[in-house]
RNA sequence: GGGGAAGUGGCGGAAUUGGCAGACGCGCAUGACUUAGGAUCAUGUCUCUUUUGAGGUGAGGGUUCGAGUCCCUCCUUCCUCACCA
């Protein structure tokens, strides 16, 4: 009996030894290509989850085949540690951020090295020293003096419970992304980051390879439209009102206007006799939180202002209101009403008896469309009417100028000076500063209203330590008189840096975490930029990942890769677009969720028909055992297809048709209910504390080993689309290393090699490597590992028949392990070294494909009749088309088929790349 | 409501450009070994059918010699933005 492997030994030797001898070091090279992976860096919240590991081996994995494949290959780790947790843990617990943050840094380090992953620990950066957020105030001073930095005065989201302000890509609904806590719109003056001025580049992707859906999303998020502003003004006064609109050709059918309740014009406008319903619906509307307003299918509230404007296309006289379903924060948070186009200007007219005129008269209709008629706005095609000198033109459905009643309004527009066209944006400057204490300095000080940057010697303005830490919800740095007051005139800016700015440019710190003089080293930069595999969550689509891309293109405008470029070029390589977007390739993972749950057990009646019940009563039971005397049918849900249930009781499969009239009855859900709601089996949801659901990786790792939990979270899943644990599935991968570790402790056969099963095997190897090869390049780790399954099991087939020798054996096993390092990198490590090669696996070059030895010689013609597979015949598998379609003709399966007809017709399908080559006979 | 992704065995999931659907693994079944097995090993495992054969990738239609893959209609689920003017 051969020893057990032993993973806990194991892994700890090697990862000791990795440390020792600096294996996964990475220096610059000019004379290697060079690869820079990189996986997002975690927030110290205090354990490894189980989504880093997901996240982070399969990344690390890639990165080990690029290094095997002779790329110079850069893998470094580092943490997002400014946050508003620590300071949480501060008022709740007591206990000082940079104490909070570090203890958790200092566990987390131990579990990333558990891992196994090749970080190189020498160019870890942490974000809240003071040697990192120098930078990142140096960067916020570089962007002030750019003009790219700005203070100034907006209705901004604050979080009441969180005391501080939020960008709006971190308020999801009206809440607060992190803690789910309501947010206010509140006047405030603000530090900003003008990441509008690149609106129309962030929208430019060309050359990078980032998932669709990635940059849809922030397509959508900068939300580019195209349309006018035309300034309508009042009728008392000239009180210019300018509107945004997408629909200039609707002009002629503004029978209202309506501004935002917040608009400053508002107070101005408003008339004597109106004036007390106008406070009274703005302070209603005030005492709302975001949540409140947002909320789906709200009446259309408004009150009139008593102040009318004038149209000025037609110098039509209409009135002014004010309503919460215009929005301060888009376009110039007023508009103009056409309530026959418009379905909120509709439902807003109808419910408060205000004219609808039709100016767009529908493609489809023959009679003239009436306001009388309309239930509905219509917002098709059609021919404008009522519009003076416009009428007849015809409008699309296309946006913008594509659309040819568009185009000759704005033309028009432009040419009577009563408007512009206008680009408007969705997308708004990131609100930067925070009114927290555990953020990165502004380097900013006020002498009155006179801003003073603070000076690049006296960088980094150090956040002090000692602070208390009240829970009056303020920041402590607010009443922390050495930190603000500079001298008896000048007082220190309080507010911290949003930390989503200091991961903005992490990957540059990552070159040169130690460099005291500039943020990264040239040379550094010139080599190692830009990223060229980025790896991570989703989740990030339009904060982290549009906001890297806005940095990065400000570094490169305002000069700070320069230096790196004059590098490149010394060093003969073309600097040209290598600073436009941080990261070249783009991949998600998906997510981890929690395991199976247990679903409804029901209790059916009904008629039986052919085996299966057709249901007019379906009852949710509380236990999981029938009634005495039910007579129908009782099981657990395990499966559904739209209203068919696949009852499982005690293991034997029943179907449940479920009537559209059925009567279902579920307990503590009252009235109708809905064949939807009953629950199968396999819901799953994603892991939280709350849930009792949550894995941990340290117990994993106790249990299986490190090496048996990285290849089951990329076997066991599709990478980029996440799925349900199952621990049971550890097996499978579990199984396949202890296999291997057989395999590799039996020792070389003493038989002597067989030429033709030696060949066979080989084959196998390099079929196996191309697979590999594939799967890495793809993200698509699971086949990556399947196939080397597949082939542990065809060595291991081929090592009971005999056959091979001990050379081709020692062959076989160099090569197998070299396809296992990045998978499993401390198992590989100990079988190299057993089968006494030398350290370290990791060092050694990849096993190289040769598609000559993976050639099939003899291969099955797949005879098809009608498309479907009919037979086969052992065929070369360099077959020619003549011979492949008499050889198939004649096979036994198509001559039953054609019974003495000659084929309608003969199609050969050549097998590709050592497939199966087919032909398809139409009878 | 807008936008996006996806629906394949009991389960996780495979299936280059349309070319043998269900690789690999879990589970399950049978057998072997064992004092024992939640260990290990072997064999089998889409469905129906006696062989033969027929059917099968959410539903329905279409294109094609051939469709999980392409097109149209619909259903379901997930993600995302959301009174966006």
């Amino acid at each position: 009996m051969s020893e057990k492997y032993q993973p806990h030994e194991v892994e700890v030797k090697w990862q000791r030894k990795w440390d020792e001898t600096r294996i996964y070091r990475s220096q610059v090279d000019w004379d290697k290509p060079k690869h820079y992976a990189l996986t997002m860096l975690p927030y110290p919240s205090g354990d490894l989850h189980i989504g880093h590991w997901f996240a982070m081996s399969p990344s690390d994995a890639r990165a080990r085949w690029m290094r095997m494949r002779g790329y110079n290959v850069l893998f470094p780790m580092g943490f997002d540690a400014f946050g508003l947790p620590a300071e949480q843990a501060a008022i709740s617990r007591n206990i000082h951020p940079w104490k909070w943050t570090y203890s958790n840094i200092e566990r987390m380090r131990q579990q990333l090295r558990s891992m196994g992953a090749m970080f190189d620990w020498e160019r870890e950066a942490i974000s809240c020293t003071p040697e990192y957020y120098k930078w990142s105030e140096w960067f916020f001073k570089k962007f002030y003096e750019h003009g790219f930095a700005y203070r100034g005065s907006a209705l901004v989201n604050w979080s009441e419970t969180l005391q501080t302000v939020l960008a709006n890509e971190q308020v999801i609904d009206g809440k607060d992304e992190r803690t789910g806590q309501p947010v206010v719109h509140k006047m405030m003056e603000q530090w900003f980051f003008a990441i509008t001025k690149y609106a129309d580049e962030l929208l430019d992707f060309a050359g990078l390879d980032w998932p669709q859906a990635i940059k849809i999303m922030q397509t959508n998020w900068i939300g580019r439209s195209e349309g006018a502003r035309v300034a309508f003004r009042t009728e008392l006064g000239d009180h210019p009102i300018e509107i945004y609109t997408t629909r200039p050709d609707t002009l002629w059918g503004a029978t209202f206007m309506v501004l935002a309740p917040e608009h400053d014009l508002v107070d101005v406008i408003t008339s004597a006799a109106q004036r007390a319903a106008v406070d009274h619906y703005i302070d209603e509307i005030a005492a709302e939180t975001e949540i409140e307003r947002m909320m789906e299918h709200r009446e259309k509230t408004g009150v009139f202002t008593g102040a009318y404007a004038i149209n000025p296309v037609n110098d039509e006289r209409i009135p002014i209101w004010i309503a919460d379903y215009v929005m301060i924060t888009y376009g110039t948070g007023a508009i103009m009403a056409v309530p026959a186009h418009d379905q909120r200007d509709f439902e807003f007219a109808r419910a408060h008896d205000l004219s609808i005129r039709v100016v767009i008269q529908p493609a489809e209709m023959a009679e003239p469309l009436t306001d009388a008629a309309m239930t509905e706005a219509y917002d098709g095609p059609g021919t404008m009417v009522n519009s003076d000198a416009m009428d007849g033109s015809q409008s699309s459905k296309d946006k913008g100028r594509a659309n040819a009643a568009i185009g000759r309004v704005l033309d028009w527009l432009e040419a009577t000076g009563k408007g512009q066209e206008s680009v408007n944006y969705r997308l708004h400057d990131w609100l930067i500063s925070r009114q927290r204490y555990w953020g990165g300095p502004i380097p900013m000080m006020y002498d009155g209203e006179e801003i003073i940057p603070v000076p690049d010697e006296d960088l980094p303005v150090v956040l002090p330590e000692d602070v208390d830490f009240m829970p009056t919800g303020r920041s402590p740095l607010t009443y922390h008189e050495p930190f603000y007051k500079v001298d008896e005139t000048v007082r220190r800016e309080t507010d911290t840096l949003d930390t989503f700015m200091c991961s903005s440019w992490y990957q540059l710190r990552y070159l040169s975490p130690q460099c005291a003089t500039a943020p990264f080293d040239a040379e550094e930069a010139a080599y190692w930029l830009p990223v060229d595999v980025y790896t991570g969550g989703a989740e990030h689509a339009v904060m982290h990942l549009l906001y890297t891309r806005f940095f990065t293109k400000v570094l490169r405008d305002i000069g700070v890769f320069d230096e790196a470029a004059a590098v490149m070029r010394q060093k003969g390589r073309d600097p040209q677009g290598a600073f436009d977007e941080p990261m070249s390739l783009l991949r998600n993972q998906g997510q981890v969720l929690g395991g199976e749950r247990q679903g409804d057990f029901v209790l059916c009646s009904g008629r039986e028909v052919g085996g299966k019940l057709l249901a007019n009563r379906v009852e949710v039971a509380g236990w999981n055992e029938a009634p005495a005397g039910f007579e129908g049918r009782f099981g657990e849900i395990a499966h559904r297809t739209e209203n068919v249930l696949h009852l499982d009781m005690a293991g034997l499969t029943q179907f449940v048709e479920v009537l559209p009239d059925a009567e279902i009855v579920i307990p503590g859900i009252p009235g109708r209910n809905n064949v939807n709601q009953l629950r199968h089996h396999l819901e799953i949801q994603r892991m939280s504390k709350s849930k009792g659901n949550v894995v941990n990786p340290d117990e994993l790792v106790e249990k299986y080993g490190a090496d048996v939990v990285r290849c089951y979270l990329m076997f066991n899943f599709d990478w980029q689309k996440g799925g349900p644990w199952n621990e049971n599935n550890i097996k499978g991968p579990q199984g396949w290393l202890h296999e291997l570790w057989e395999i590799a402790l039996a020792g070389a056969p003493d038989s002597a090699g067989d030429a033709k099963r030696e060949r066979d095997i080989e084959r196998k190897l390099h079929q196996t490597i191309a697979v590999v090869n594939r799967g890495l390049e793809e993200f698509s780790f699971n086949t990556a590992i399947a196939e080397q399954m597949k082939f542990k099991n065809s060595f291991k087939a081929a090592l009971r028949a005999g056959g091979i020798g001990a050379e081709m054996w020692r062959e076989v096993m160099s090569q197998a392990l070299r396809l296992l390092a990045p998978f499993a990198p401390h198992f590989a490590e100990e079988l190299w070294q057993r089968l006494g090669r030398e350290y370290s696996v990791h060092l050694q070059s990849w096993p190289q494909y040769d598609a000559e030895k993976a050639r099939e010689e003899q291969v099955e013609l797949v005879v098809l009749i009608n498309g479907k597979p009919r037979g086969s015949v052992e065929v070369a598998v360099d077959i020619e088309r003549e011979r492949a379609l008499e050889l198939a003709v004649a096979s036994e399966a198509a001559q039953r088929s054609l019974a003495g007809k000659a084929p309608r017709r003969t199609i050969f399908i050549p097998g590709r790349n050592g497939t199966d080559p087919k032909v398809n006979i139409v009878v």
